[in-house]
RNA sequence: GCCCUCGUAGCUCAGUCGGUAGAGCACAUUCUUGGUAAGAAUGGGGUCACCGGUUCAAAUCCGGUCGAGGGCUCCA
């Protein structure tokens, strides 16, 4: 008999308990797994009981922790004797195909503590497991669940794992063509950094051929998208090993797209009242320690420089600059609010690991702006970054949220500075603002900032991923450990509120993810190159200088091919460089003055006059869409 | 930071059993002046990431460092 575990079933207490009255249980860190799709869940929770039936017959001596469904597959992590090489996940996958046809019925049944010590004495993450649901009543997360602790088991073949389920009836159910293991990873016990490093193989599982061809076709998209790639195929941007990690270096074009969306932001910002400032990038230590950076934030920081034997920090944020802007004059609640936007450079350390591309990097320029108001102007303020963040966002072809408020949690105020009335005011204007502009929400209680509470924004891309957009966090630590004040309408001393928001959270981050929801073809507007002009023969290179030339006096970025090229060789460099518009001209053109305009698409719009052209793309730019 | 994998020409990659390197693209030159995704020939280009070790001999084996990738953890 083999053993295992599986993580996110294991022992949890229903009194009427079966596979379909088994309520679905999403793990924390994936959620929505099986709400949509309690099938599918059921599917993928049995294959990773068979992979790990597999894995033990390879590995008797496996050491089995747990294999949860996830969302688009499974994983079962294990504590195996040596690492894991592509060859065993060929092995394993193969078993599990000649395992499944076996129709190995799914078991379930109620142990005993002493039984369940019995039968999984020498798996040790097993045993920490039992020790949990039965001495703690909690499960598998630390969460307490309600009722007396019960431990279950379920059996199918030579496999025993502790586990809640549900499972499908029998491994019959499971299609041995849709099952595909996909990698191994390591992943710490538990999660935690002080337990064990295990070996977890990631795997998933279809009803039929197609969904899992259908999900594989997206993962190669997904891999076709990826900034990393295209941002080198694209020239955009590059990193440099002897220029030190997580630094990004911005290309001609990668800048030009970058600039674009910068001269945007300003634009906007100061339609809504907003004024733009600029900061240092370093600071006195002093400055952080008042801040609270120097205590709270350090890990994130890098080490001090020496001036003249005084210390500075290079800046992990922009706010206490705003903050000592703020105090170099007495305010009246008449000059209140302020609205200071800046697209500040910061510098945080991030583990080596962590390092990703555009997306995850140790320099980065916020689009930051800090809010300094009265609290009775709290939700108008925040209605305003909220109509600001959806108007931006949606310019860039972003239409799906998921919006979430953080809240302070009651049962441990302890853990958040500020008055009561206070937190009141200001996690009210919150819900008021969300409600006003009728943004559904989902309440997030205990997971506010120390200092306030926060909306965070996650818009969905191109291929339904999520990705960290606007955040809008109010902050009465700032105004207190500064001692920010204006003058109220009774000449009296108040304390200022303070609104640390950014919309598209960093350049680097959001272009990285603009480069992937557009898959490198963006839209006018945003194309670093809008017009490629194509001569076919030396004989066109004078004319289509002369149409160059009125291109970029109408401000359309334009090229000229003039190379020796064919001009479809011509042609096929403009399609990969994804330039919106391609411009050939030869004898017929030259003779009639007009252009031959291919789109992007593959579409041909055929000869059109020069001026048609121009305001043709003037109109696409300034509607900011596609040709 | 941790586990696993990887680092060969500007790019994408071959390189068997250890015997001091190859292709395609790109680039340069020449020929070709071609109507909507690759015309042809010739040529230049590599301290095989870096440092050290084993060996008569290292791109290849071993150790370390740096960087990259897949994850874990953490975040804009």
């Amino acid at each position: 008999m083999r053993h295992g575990a599986c993580r996110s079933e294991i022992g949890i207490v229903r009194t009427e308990f079966s596979d379909l009255a088994a309520p679905a249980i999403a793990p924390r860190r994936r959620p929505g797994v099986d709400e949509q799709n309690e099938v599918l869940h059921k599917l993928r929770h049995s294959t990773s009981h068979v992979m790990a039936q597999a894995v033990l017959e390879r590995f008797p001596e496996a050491k089995l922790a747990i294999g949860p469904a996830i969302e688009d597959g499974f994983y079962y992590d294990f504590d195996l004797p040596r690492a894991l090489t592509p060859e065993d996940l060929q092995a394993i996958e193969g078993r599990m195909r000649e395992l499944i046809p076996q129709g190995q019925p799914f078991e379930y049944r109620e142990v005993s503590e002493a039984e369940a010590r019995s039968l999984f004495a020498g798996q040790p993450y097993k045993l920490e497991l039992i020790d949990d649901i039965v001495k703690l009543g909690r499960n598998e997360y630390g969460e307490a669940d309600e009722g007396p602790p019960t431990l279950s088991i379920y059996r199918h073949g030579s496999f025993v794992d502790l586990c809640r389920g549900p499972h499908v009836s029998n491994t019959r159910e499971i299609n041995p063509k849709a099952v595909k293991l996909l990698s191994i990873a390591g992943a710490y016990w538990r999660g935690k950094e002080d337990r064990p490093m295990l070996q977890r193989i990631y795997g998933t599982v279809f009803q039929t051929r197609e969904g899992l061809d259908a999900h594989l076709a997206k993962l190669a998209e997904i891999d076709r998208r990826d900034h990393r790639k295209l941002g080198k195929e694209l020239d955009l941007y590059s990193t440099h090993e002897i220029g030190g990690a997580g630094l990004i270096y911005w290309h001609p074009k990668g800048a030009l797209i970058r600039e674009t969306i910068e001269n945007f932001w300003r634009q906007v910002h100061r339609k809504r009242g907003y004024d733009i400032v600029y900061s240092p990038h370093i600071g006195r230590v002093d400055l952080w320690k008042i801040s609270g950076h120097w205590d709270f934030y350090r890990e994130s920081m890098y080490s001090p420089i020496d001036i003249d034997g005084i210390q500075y920090l290079l800046k992990p944020m922009n706010c206490p600059f705003a903050v000592l802007m703020y105090k170099t004059r007495t305010r009246s609640y008449r000059d209140l609010p302020l609205r200071w936007g800046e697209l500040g450079t910061v510098y945080r350390y991030e583990r080596s690991g962590v390092l990703h591309g555009m997306l995850r990097v140790r320099g980065f320029t916020q689009d930051d702006a800090h809010i300094f108001c009265r609290p009775d102007q709290l939700m108008n303020e925040i209605v305003g970054v909220l109509d600001l963040a959806f108007f931006m966002l949606r310019t860039f072809g972003y239409e799906q949220f998921d919006v979430e408020l953080s809240v302070r949690d009651e049962e441990h105020k302890g853990k958040f500075i500020g008055e009561d009335s206070v937190w009141q005011n200001a996690e009210s204007a919150l819900h008021e603002a969300l409600k006003l502009r009728n943004v559904p929400y989902k309440v997030m209680p205990g997971e506010a900032k120390f200092y306030g509470p926060a909306i965070d924004i996650k818009m969905r891309d191109a291929l339904g991923r999520g990705w960290q957009g606007p955040t809008i966090q109010v902050d009465f630590n700032f105004p207190e450990r500064f001692d920010l004040k204006f003058v109220g309408e009774d000449g009296q001393d108040r304390r200022p509120v303070m609104v640390h928001r950014t919309v598209l959270g960093s350049m680097e981050r959001f272009v990285g993810g603009l480069i992937e929801h557009y898959a490198g073809a963006f839209p006018v507007w945003l194309a670093p190159v809008q017009v490629k002009v194509i001569p076919i023969a030396d004989r066109h290179n004078d004319y289509a200088r002369q149409v160059l030339t009125r291109l970029l006096e109408a401000d359309i970025r334009a090229e000229v091919d003039d190379t020796a090229d064919r001009m479809n060789a011509k042609v096929r460099k403009a399609q990969m460089e994804k330039v919106p518009y391609m411009l050939v001209m030869g004898d017929k053109e030259v003779e009639a003055g007009t252009v031959s305009v291919r789109l992007r698409s593959e579409e041909n719009l055929g000869p059109k006059p020069l001026d048609e052209f121009i305001s043709l793309v003037q109109q696409a730019i300034a509607e900011k869409k596609n040709p």
